[in-house]
DNA sequence: CGCGTTTACGTCGTTCGTAACGATA
DNA sequence: TATCGTTACGAACGACGTAAACGCG
């Protein structure tokens, strides 16, 4: 058994068992994958894959028990490397961050600007994708860090580390009636005129949804989109009003009423995911607390060695005092 | 960084720092050793041991830091042997117990018996120590298992299985006076004679002291030994009184007056450890399930798999329970 | 002078890539 | 016939063991 063995088995079984294809993900040649894999069967003494004719068809029982083995041995092997390159002062490296559009577009560029600055060598990968896909990218190993937001307690994969809290706005084109109204805006507001928000809130279990429910409330969901950057577009050319993360709307957004409704629907909490017992390169403990000034480096790497969430975070900020750090 | 030098590593550091010790126990050469270790320090860029002259002194910061995710590997290579060798039903391996002098004279002989005749080709090492140590080669991963007592919780370290509940008593010479006393026996009447018991009893953390100490009284231990054994020819001896685990007294001890003293000491409960993230092979398993029979083999899968406490246990059985298999 | 480590060297095994072959859809 | 996996072969590398040299107590 070697750690090249089980790296090919891995890539094989990432490359959606085509080994051709995981053999140019591995910077090797398809026979030295088909050897490799063929010897560490012969070893273990059993199939790791089923075989349909000469193709791999699908992976054996007990091939994914090894499988799930193999993956924590190479992260180790990983974190051994980090280690040294630490150790080293490497300033070269990556940072893939699985992250939602909103933060990747609002909350991520300041602090990636400033790790660019700093570490111009690190090349930084940004994954968009939807909440649970972000969390699988993180668990499969595809990514180093997760930047996600929940209403409530934080994500049961990995370990999460609470960056801020942010509420939802209200934006409306400026003349909109809307906005003339009694200035409390209300849920039952709301439900009077068409809305534009995101993708997410059309499933049952979004928190718009669940507030108007709870107000026994139906929504006119007039269009929906994947960005906030959509939304404001669509919101502009008067399809409705929009219901957005207040990260998204900028300063330079003037022509846009902004409506706060954090009275409205419940607050959220942005969190930094990252795998547990990792070993973090330098650059991405800088990362994060950058992104997340509140938070010291000890009580990232102590949380990250518990490896249970720890008993208590400094308070995270909100939004506006995240973005304006103490001056 | 191959999986060879992370063993060396291991085996040099569990040799006390000497290279042909190691050597020795990884049946390769001493020179090998040697290159392998110069070789992976050049790979990861610094040293691993601080060396004085030619000899090396210690490990560094950082070697400790690459030591244990090494460890992690080196597991995780074996668990994934053993996935191999339970499905290929191979009935050679060895089992590991870590145990106190108790567990392994009176508790272990049965269950080790079956294993024995089931699996003959199996080794069993029985590593005794006190609780402490027994622990402690549970997590160096020099004990596939262990079986310790506690009074109260389970012990932190890896995964605790309750496997049954035993009461101390107290013995005494055929003809000693206590044997006269009226019956129910009081701290107060144990506190007038002189004491046999074991040698953890002189701690001031062990529960016989503990149960003196409440009752604001002071025992004359009059002599301490490692074992049940010479407890009980010490107080054949004359010597004493003789408080030990139930387990420890049997039914050839028919020269021993046996006074019950559950009403006195706190109960104590026997649990079986396993390292956390392992993959038992099937005799294993099965010694566990023939040692706790109120457990079920899914029990201790899951309990494994999950790594945290299982909610609640099956309650598990007295050691008169325990020893009479429900007829 | 013994113990332990390093260096030097020769042999063996293994890996790897190229190239040809085979099977499958 | 195109795609993907296996087999065959030769070259290069690397690991290992033996033997000798070096440092240290």
């Amino acid at each position: 058994m070697t750690l090249t063995q089980l790296r090919y088995l891995v890539a094989i079984v990432d490359a959606g068992l085509n080994i051709t294809l995981a053999a140019e993900h591995v910077h090797a040649t398809q026979p030295g994958l088909s050897k490799q894999l063929r010897q560490l069967e012969d070893e273990l003494g059993f199939q790791l894959f089923v075989r349909k004719g000469k193709s791999l068809d699908a992976i054996t029982d007990a091939g994914s028990q090894v499988l799930e083995r193999a993956r924590i041995m190479l992260a180790e092997a990983a974190n051994i490397r980090a280690i040294a390159a630490n150790l080293r002062s490497e300033e070269h490296g990556e940072l893939r961050i699985a992250t939602t559009h909103t933060q990747a577009r609002f909350a991520l560029p300041a602090a990636i600007g400033s790790l660019n600055q700093r570490y111009p060598q690190v090349s930084v990968h940004l994954q968009p994708g939807r909440d649970g896909e972000v969390l699988a990218q993180l668990e499969a190993g595809h990514a180093d860090l997760a930047v996600v937001s929940t209403v409530g307690a934080p994500p049961s994969t990995g370990v999460a580390l609470p960056a801020y809290h942010w509420k939802r706005v209200v934006v409306a084109p400026g003349n909109h009636p809307l906005a003339a109204a009694p200035h409390p805006l209300s849920l039952a507001d709301l439900a009077e005129v068409p809305l534009v928000s995101y993708e997410s809130s059309l499933r049952s279990d979004s928190s718009l949804r669940n507030a108007f429910d709870a107000a026994g409330l139906q929504p006119q969901i007039a269009m929906t989109a994947s960005d906030a950057d959509l939304i404001k577009t669509y919101v502009r050319a008067g399809l409705g009003v929009g219901v957005l993360a207040e990260m998204a709307l900028l300063d330079s957004d003037t022509d846009l009423q902004r409506l706060p409704a954090d009275h409205l629907f419940a607050a959220c909490t942005t969190w930094i995911v990252l795998p547990r017992e990792t070993v973090l390169r330098d650059y991405v403990l800088e990362f994060i607390v950058d992104f997340a000034p509140h938070l010291d480096r000890r009580d990232v790497s102590r949380a990250l060695a518990a490896d249970t969430p720890p008993t208590e975070w400094p308070p995270a900020p909100s939004w506006q005092a995240h973005r304006q750090p103490a001056a």
